[in-house]
DNA sequence: TTATATTAGGATAATTATATCCTATTTAAA
DNA sequence: TTTAAATAGGATATAATTATCCTAATATAA
């Protein structure tokens, strides 16, 4: 069950940062990932083209050229991801509903439910960085 | 912040559905909610067409007609009003980057991360039926 | 210097989501 | 019986998202 998702786009670009992360220590390039990863050459190279512009990755051109993470994954979060797929939020991201104006004064029917639930998102996902988001894999941890 | 949103539609017919709970003794109508609600009158009439279709609210035509609650605000839940309107969700939504297989032996790099969220999301959003969040609502409770 | 492997980026196609319009149907009131 | 107030539902318009195509630019290897 799925109330909520990442919109594809989203979704590609975390994967991808992900692989990223998985792998800095080999050369990545376009066609690896998305054979790997399975998805759309092309899409994946949209998408990495957004993520370079906004300066979540570096890309090199010509015949050794490829992909590389710019930062350190540690500082890299899932949030900064999908911000720089969608831009930064809008104050009508922040209501469940989509009403401009939401907070604890005025807000919406389900403001207060769904506060808490914000909340736990924020929280784990603040603590998720690209690393730790790999480091968990590859312990394969159950739970 | 908000990473997650629901989409428009799915919006509106929460808005409506919880607006039914709270005026449920009063005759309502889509011009009337799209008024006071400020949304499209014609959008929301859409929404309602498809919530009645799938039987989460009963509507009558005519002079008199209007919109009612087919069944107690007690045993609806948010992930139903969803459901309603996106369909049964597919194999793929069960992951947060959109793979088909996604379960602890199987899965995508976030998988762990992500499950204590998701976690989360479905505990608390299957304590709330709209009866409940007409409640909260009407106490203005501060949390 | 030429051929090849890469990303860049503009154009555009395809699909889905959002939103409106129009006419039909239904029901009750006048 | 006529009129008015309502939803039903098909058609269509608009916008956003998803996806692909093509050519240019770049850089390395042969």
């Amino acid at each position: 069950m799925s109330l909520l998702t990442f919109s594809r786009t989203v979704q590609i670009a975390i994967y991808a940062m992900v692989y990223l992360t998985l792998n800095k220590n080999n050369r990545n390039n376009v066609s690896g990932i998305s054979e790997k990863l399975n998805v759309s050459k092309t899409y994946l190279a949209k998408t990495v083209q957004t993520l370079s512009s906004k300066k979540r990755l570096k890309t090199t051109t010509g015949r050794m050229g490829g992909i590389y993470l710019n930062i350190n994954p540690k500082s890299i979060k899932v949030i900064d991801i999908v911000e720089a797929i969608k831009g930064p939020s809008k104050d009508q991201d922040l209501c469940a509903l989509g009403i401009g104006e939401c907070n604890d004064d005025t807000h919406c029917p389900i403001h207060h439910s769904w506060k808490s639930i914000k909340n736990t998102i924020n929280k784990k996902s603040s603590n998720q960085n690209l690393e730790t988001l790999s480091l968990e894999l590859a312990k394969k941890m159950k739970n």
